[in-house]
DNA sequence: TTGAAAGCGCTAACAT
DNA sequence: ATGTTAGCGCTTTCAA
């Protein structure tokens, strides 16, 4: 069932069918609501592919999600999406699951739906700048900065949180809580994403206090999953179970590290401290709220959408933003 | 940059840019590496609303997810991807938000995408014939089954719990327990959606004991978010203050009640317990873990994929699958 | 092995 | 107010 279908079934052009569809003006109101109600009874559904074959462009702005049902990403998608929308642009999210190419999956859908501009939420952040090469629309990085390669600060634009500086402000809480056995919950110590930088923070309020890395505070995980950051932990506290605090380096890697100090019988915070980054919603509900470097998440998510718009009609270039995370002192830290 | 401009760049028909970037066999050796080095060194990016337009049909399942990260749909989704892969089908998610009409979307991205089914996860369920007839491809209603509405059966198929009888077990559950005031948190009495029915399920169990429906028990929450749920923990604990059990219709209302429990001084489950529908991977690391019928989250994904496979590949018509929920048995709930 | 040409469904000039 | 027509970028016959 196409235009065509209902032209001819009405006896008109196809033309004045697709001025109808688009509410266009310059159509009899007898020849309208024929069209209308035919549409109707046919079930016609338009085809998006042929309309945005033929738009010379739209007023869409992509969002290029990685991770189906990251508990943090939830708020920033609902900050976006309004943000967008008032804007007066059209969200167009696509998800993309761990291993695939964002770059490429962005690329992809501005050429396909004539996309004004393009927003990452959770990228690998380590692209060369040939990568970035094949976008043809201005993009911001939401919640990561490429820190780890050598691509120009004025190819792209960020918006994030200071990630090492936030997992210095979360050791140094503990440390001022007077904590010096701290365990830290790390994804990879070498994966130059978030977790790296967040764990370079740990590093650097150690140092400042004068003491040494000692390794065998550092857990790998492996991965932010609840199984993966519990076994770690148990792991962790089979080696030093002499440890009182524990910096997490995400929210739902403190959970599943809560619930392992748990069964290892240990209490919260009575024998072991937590601490983590993120602040999600649902951390805040536990017993005891965790303790946790809160991303301004409604923030990064209308930031991001203001610069991107922001560059699309020209009012500025390329941009790096970081917004300050706020301590959220919940019940998961004491002090000693 | 289009197919057009490369097979001028490298003096070549479009046909044969085409055929390369196709991976034909008929071309040769030579013209390819020029054609693919052209592609290369100009960005080139395929326009993937023309090659939809083109082509006749996919291999593609389309996917119509409502809720952002929602927590509950993870798993599925995850099991949905895996199978559709194995199935030698192509996954094309997409997202809607509260009060989109799945069966537009649904409609619309089959239409342009040329798709060859559809599975639905967290529709409203409240469909009428003329709603669904927009539909020309087989579809499958993931999580929900439609209930309220006299759509015929053999019209589409479904995969679900029987939302009524697990809210009877896990009230039965609590009975079983000793429990006899017994307080429930639902999203709203008359949704008609899934949280209806598992209140259907808790008066039932109570009309079984012979134990009258106390409405001042019921406590509506109006959504199934924390802040609501957390709210409506409040209210119901201030009408009755005597309850030793709550019947949360989700997970995520049952964190949100656990914390409220909390908060007015209550603990859990010594002095009130607490059930849940859903089966969270997060409530199962909350301390003490959240007793729950916990849904198959994994079945339900894979059995909707070869419910709708089948349909798609002529072995079956509309089916309707009921699978059972798995009673989790935490530290929520105690005996009185 | 390659090219020419038709057409997917639609929008937007341009005519009338 | 309505119809005609030229593409959008691509795949796919059909010819050569």
């Amino acid at each position: 069932m196409t235009i065509k279908d209902i032209a001819e079934s009405c006896g008109v052009s196809i033309s004045t069918v697709s001025r109808v569809l688009n509410n266009h003006p310059d159509v009899s109101p007898k020849v309208r609501q024929k069209v209308l109600d035919a549409a109707q009874k046919a079930h016609y559904v338009p085809n998006n592919s042929a309309r945005d074959l033929v738009k010379s462009r739209s007023e869409g702005i992509g969002l290029i999600v990685r991770g189906v049902g990251n508990p943090f990403f939830t708020q920033i998608i609902h900050a976006i999406e309004r943000a967008i929308d008032a804007a007066g642009y059209t969200l167009v999210l696509h998800q993309i699951s761990t291993d695939d190419d964002e770059i490429m999956a962005g690329a992809s859908l501005a050429r396909s739906k004539k996309l004004r501009g393009l927003i990452f939420l959770g990228g690998k952040g380590d692209y060369q700048s040939s990568d970035i090469a094949i976008l043809d629309v201005p993009f911001v990085c939401c919640t990561y900065t490429v820190r780890f390669t050598p691509l120009a600060r004025e190819s792209y634009s960020s918006v994030a949180i200071d990630d090492k500086m936030e997992g210095y402000r979360a050791t140094r809480f503990l440390l001022e809580k007077g904590h010096r056995k701290i365990g830290v919950l790390i994804n990879s110590k070498h994966d130059r994403s978030i977790g790296e930088l967040r764990y370079m923070g740990y590093c650097e309020a150690l140092a400042e206090m004068g003491i040494p890395l000692d390794e065998t505070l550092v857990e790998e995980a492996g991965s932010f999953t609840l199984p993966a950051a519990y076994e770690a932990t148990c792991r962790l506290l089979e080696r030093r179970g002499d440890i009182t605090a524990v910096f997490a380096i995400a929210d739902s890697m403190a959970v599943a590290a809560a619930k392992a100090l748990h069964d290892k019988g240990r209490c919260m915070p009575e024998d072991c401290s937590v601490i983590a980054i993120d602040g999600l919603e649902m951390s805040s509900y536990f017993v005891p709220v965790l303790t946790t470097m809160a991303q301004p998440q409604t923030e990064l998510g209308t930031t991001a959408v203001k610069t991107l718009v922001d560059m699309i009609e020209g009012r500025a270039g390329n941009r790096h933003i970081l917004l300050p995370a706020t301590l959220r002192t919940g019940g998961s830290v004491r002090s000693i």
